[in-house]
DNA sequence: TTGTACGCGTTATCAT
DNA sequence: ATGATAACGCGTACAA
């Protein structure tokens, strides 16, 4: 019922506990005749070594921790890929949580991980994020994305948001758009606030003095289709016409905000042009095919897993805390497709 | 730089380690001013248990290991998802692994979870996963998805892929399609093998003698993307029209056919219908939205985490290894999606 | 209530 | 080449 355990084997075997360890690591220090009797008896009765135990005495897991909002969905799951890739070229094993964005899931994830990994990536985008860094171990090497957790971090990704949303009201009024709105994320998102931000400051600049209607979403596709519909009543209930252009805070609710536009029989791109964010997958299929700020979410994982990998080396070879590590900042990137290009754009 | 143990934490708050265990794991048995200097100590320091020796010692982990093809994608992700959500409510972690359909990579994985992890859920959908049994340490409660290791499992879900692929067929013979063709999934897959031979069974008994052509993709977008140019090219070759119905073996290939019929110019559904197999969560937002067989892969998940939870009870309580455990079947269901709704279907 | 000491499964050191 | 044995960090039976 038990596990077979490294004595079993060398029982089993006739060696000792310490020939059976050397047979089965494959050091050269060992009998051939005493390997195969190892092995068979390895395989016989199935033992798989015990990883806490060797954890424990090798002060090395070969694992590292991730810790997201979620471990699922278009966007995580293409963060997820950039880690895995960058990961099982190394060797690495990945041990991921996801902290439903809840501080107390956050701190219980990463204790629960205390011990069993090698280093920490860690993706908290939310306001009270500085609340986590009270509790991450101080000896783990950390790399963060997009969070703001403090200055502890070895490395650190962090995206332009602001900058994003001020490049999608440029091509929206670029595309002839009269009138804008805004559907943000959620007010505990910091990169949400940022996307807002800069929707605002560009939309202000210019269309300056005009009231630009912004609706409060959570990222979901639910929330973006009420955010249409939001407009949409507004609109009837007002008489004024709808906003020309809608920039929409992530690329799930901006699909959404599609399948409700199509709904109310509403054209898009004509009637009301749509811009997304993150470039998720799903983009590129919507009808029509969404334009949407490329924030490249594979390579934040690849990069993220990278740069903690680098402040573990460095972490192994020095025996000191680095300093404060490399911050990459990425810009996102306008992908253009039709759902903002409108028929009639000006010279 | 090495990180703190309990013994830093004793020594600190000036008591035995015994003393600071007991206060940290919220025994009654201690002072209340003892508890509080530990508590202190334990923050000031920084203090994270290791959960290496902590299972060591106590013999379980509240980890599952969780082991799929991959760890991304609309497939994957969505089977994530229900394992996280039934694995949350019973406050398991997880420790996610990828196969990439390699053997080796399989057993590494597994080797990598020897000793860190209470359970085992393994999804290993491919003709040659029986080599997975044999590493399978067999003190670690099993429960597969859609995978045939053996008879060690000590629960698994199945889906009728061969039903699956019968009720495709006969759903495109409902719309009125005459003539038949299949993308299917890669040989070394015994899903889409069953779903290939539910095609050609029922395809030779509604079209009695009729050649029904096949391409072999590999489940990946770009290989349904193929699979619709090389019907088109060897039509446009043989002269012969473009069969009516293609019954694709998973929904990511069958967006990418999508993509290359609108290319074509070849109206969907009218001139070519489509049916797809999964029900990921993008079929419902492809154009035309895709007619699908659901297979409810976020139950999937969701009932094998539920499945391995009490196979690991019934592990803990009797001493005996129970009798190979209860098998679910699970029959896909047909979406009737705009991709096969043709416009005049038989009475 | 508190502390001492043992053992969990493994690797590594040191004799042999 | 091989075998005792000491760690690794922790929980807990037992003694005080």
């Amino acid at each position: 019922m038990k596990g077979a355990t490294l004595k079993d084997v060398a029982r089993e075997a006739d060696v000792s506990i310490a020939s059976a360890s050397r047979a089965i690591n494959g050091l050269d220090n060992v009998a051939e005749e005493v390997r195969r009797r190892v092995l068979e008896a390895a395989s016989k009765l199935r033992y798989v070594p015990h990883g806490g135990a060797r954890s424990l005495v090798m002060a090395r897991t070969n694992t590292i921790g991730v810790l997201l909002p979620d471990i699922y969905g278009e966007f995580f799951s293409e963060i997820i890929r950039g880690v895995d890739v960058a990961a099982r070229a190394r060797g690495l094993h990945l041990l991921v949580s996801g902290s439903h964005g809840d501080i107390n899931e956050a701190v219980t994830a990463v204790r629960a991980m205390g011990g069993r990994v090698d280093g920490l990536l860690v993706m908290s985008p939310f306001v009270d994020s500085q609340d986590l860094a009270a509790v991450l171990p101080l000896n783990l090497p950390l790399v963060t994305i997009a969070s703001r957790i403090g200055k502890v971090e070895q490395g650190s990704i962090s995206i332009d948001n602001f900058g994003g949303g001020v490049k999608a009201v440029e091509h929206l009024i670029d595309q002839g758009c009269k009138t804008l709105a805004h559907i943000s994320g959620p007010p505990s998102n910091f990169e949400a606030q940022e996307r807002r931000r800069g929707f605002l400051e560009a939309a202000e600049k210019a269309l300056p003095g005009v009231e630009h209607s912004v609706f409060e979403g959570d990222f979901t596709e639910e929330s973006g289709y009420r955010g249409a519909k939001a407009f949409l009543a507004a609109c009837a209930q007002s008489g004024e016409p709808m906003p020309e252009g809608i920039f929409v805070a992530n690329d799930m609710m901006a699909v959404g905000c599609l399948l409700a536009l199509r709904e109310a029989g509403k054209a898009v791109p004509d009637e009301v042009a749509l811009v997304g964010f993150d470039d998720i997958p799903i983009a590129r299929f919507a009808s029509p095919p969404l334009s949407t700020l490329r924030v490249g979410v594979f390579d934040l994982g690849r990069r993220g897993l990278e740069l903690l990998v680098d402040a573990m080396e460095r972490d192994h070879a020095e025996g000191e805390l680095p300093e404060s590590g490399e911050g990459v900042i990425v810009s996102p990137e306008l992908v253009f497709r039709d759902s903002s290009r409108r028929r009639a754009p000006p010279a």
